[in-house]
DNA sequence: CCCTTGCCTAGATGTTCTTCGAAGCAAGAC
DNA sequence: GTCTTGCTTCGAAGAACATCTAGGCAAGGG
């Protein structure tokens, strides 16, 4: 990772949702939604979401234990959610608190919308 | 990419669909899917995806020129999408054509899909 | 106050990805 | 048969990524 400015992407400013079975993505909102998928891209990560996004919220602590990497590597996929604007975490106490950001989840469900794209069914 | 062997994902080998918003992914089914999401990655990737989504099919040489990137590369990221199984391609004459898999389209936006995810949604 | 626990950050290392130029193969034109 | 066009594959260079160990800060218990 060591100097690399993830950009913390603000959800609100994408071209929001017209799925890409409808019509081509600008190369500005493929530049955007690009690094959400990336984030997903790996099976660690994919793993991490679906048990934050699986309840309310999740512990840390109840999310290193699943896995068979080290604390701090586990820290390091969680930062690279976070920083993609997927979920978000809150301190409490001793423990850190994950939960998904829906709306960044919405969008991209509705990017990969195929049931209003009759062309590409065939 | 060298020596570096894609596995041709069968999509019919996936536990297909419960949202990850609903339940946790095995790993072995996030060691499938993970691929899928790290092929829409790239904003070429994800541009050229959703060129060829948005119409039944679509020549590479109209693809090229969307693109300040070489023939070669563009073939390159149209491989990546091609192993990953997200699309198709057939020779006709002197053109290649590529087509979306609606399968492999629809498994992702069902495990993305939040509408049945009461809990993430607070 | 000191120690333990929980999590994050920094630095280092090996692997993978992106991109290009050069070359190969297939299909059609002359 | 030979040439041109379109796309892919090969080989290499540079950047980015995943993972580990080591160290640091915050919160809570004795």
């Amino acid at each position: 990772m060591s100097k690399q400015e993830l950009p913390v992407v603000d959800l609100n400013a994408v071209a929001c949702c017209s799925p890409i079975a409808v019509r081509p993505m600008d190369p500005e909102q493929a530049a955007v939604v690009a690094p959400l998928f990336k984030a997903l891209g790996d099976p660690v990560r994919l793993r991490l979401m679906s048990m934050i996004a699986s309840v309310p919220e999740m512990c840390v602590c109840d999310l290193t234990p699943a896995f068979d990497l080290s604390g701090p590597t586990i820290s390091h996929h969680l930062k690279v959610l976070r920083e993609a604007g997927l979920v978000d975490s809150e301190r409490r106490g001793t423990w850190v608190w994950y939960r998904v950001k829906p709306e960044a989840f919405r969008q991209l469900g509705a990017l990969l919308d195929i049931s209003a794209a009759p062309a590409a069914a065939a």
